[in-house]
DNA sequence: AAAAATACCATAATATCCCATATAATCCCA
DNA sequence: TGGGATTATATGGGATATTATGGTATTTTT
């Protein structure tokens, strides 16, 4: 399964070209079609994409069964008609569409986001904005993610 | 499950290269890819690490369902997100970003800290500290250990 | 023909590979 | 068991390849 991890930040030119970073791009090296599918974030002001082979399996468990309530199936179906192919130039940028350049309010710089499963774009100032909430509902409700990168028993000691 | 042991001190070089001890790659020697994940520790001033291998198991977690709400799925997301996949070089070395050796305020020597299922790099001077620190602690509290000097007994504890 | 999309090229910065050496660990045989 | 020989490891530096990013040319669309 792709794994995508860190962020970087890269800049948009003057034809709505953005390198894919690179490690972003080996992630997705033997997948069925040479590029990202993206979409607007319907939780924020960014960019979700991910690689084509996510959005097969998801097409396929759409469509044997009943994996889904109503709700998610609009919701999911949502997705697909919003989404867009973007191909790698030969150097590994994609074009990005006016729509979604809109939507998550992007001008001069794109923030790539790993998120795992799949990755976001951001405006830098947003997404700052954005995760400063985060850590800060986090730490009012008290949060810790019951999956811990490092072993409960330890992080207990302290 | 990969087992890291022991301390091992090794050197930063002008190109933020270090070694990782050699028994550390043996640990992860079959691994999905080679060399370690690595982001910054939020309990303290050290760079926590791991095979990839522990990333993709909490990737799938995340992705297979309604685990976690809302705030948690967004908490897990940033750690992702400030995590660096680091690849071996041929003589088993990394580069480790200049945002994490911030983090962990290391210049010249990082601290290689077995910690079982994970390790943590740490700048030599700042780990005496906090070691000293739980040592006190501990006697303050009259704790003694339960736990014993094989890591799995400690997991299990809790 | 004009505009938009696509392919192609150039370059500076960066990361990666490759080799050289010093040090430490291991081996092997008398 | 000792101690030289051999191998593995850590670390430095130079050469090479990638990457990000800007721009120009070519094709396609309208």
């Amino acid at each position: 399964m792709a794994l995508f991890l860190s962020t970087v930040l890269n800049k948009l030119d003057s034809k709505s070209r953005v390198s894919v970073p690179s490690h972003f791009r080996n992630t997705l090296k033997n997948q069925n079609f040479r590029g990202i599918i993206a979409f607007p974030s319907y939780s924020n002001c960014s960019i979700d994409a991910c690689g084509i082979n996510r959005m097969e399996s998801i097409a396929n468990s759409l469509d044997d069964g009943d994996n889904y309530s109503r709700e998610e199936y609009e919701l999911i179906s949502l997705y697909f008609s919003e989404a867009e192919k973007l191909p790698f130039d030969k150097d590994g940028r994609v074009i990005i569409p006016k729509k979604l350049l809109e939507h998550a309010q992007i001008k001069k710089n794109v923030l790539f986001v790993g998120l795992g499963p799949t990755f976001q774009m951001w405006d830098p100032k947003l997404y700052n904005e954005q995760k400063n909430l985060t850590i800060k509902i986090a730490k009012e409700k008290k949060l810790k993610p019951r999956l811990k990168p490092i072993p409960m028993g330890i992080l207990k000691e302290k």
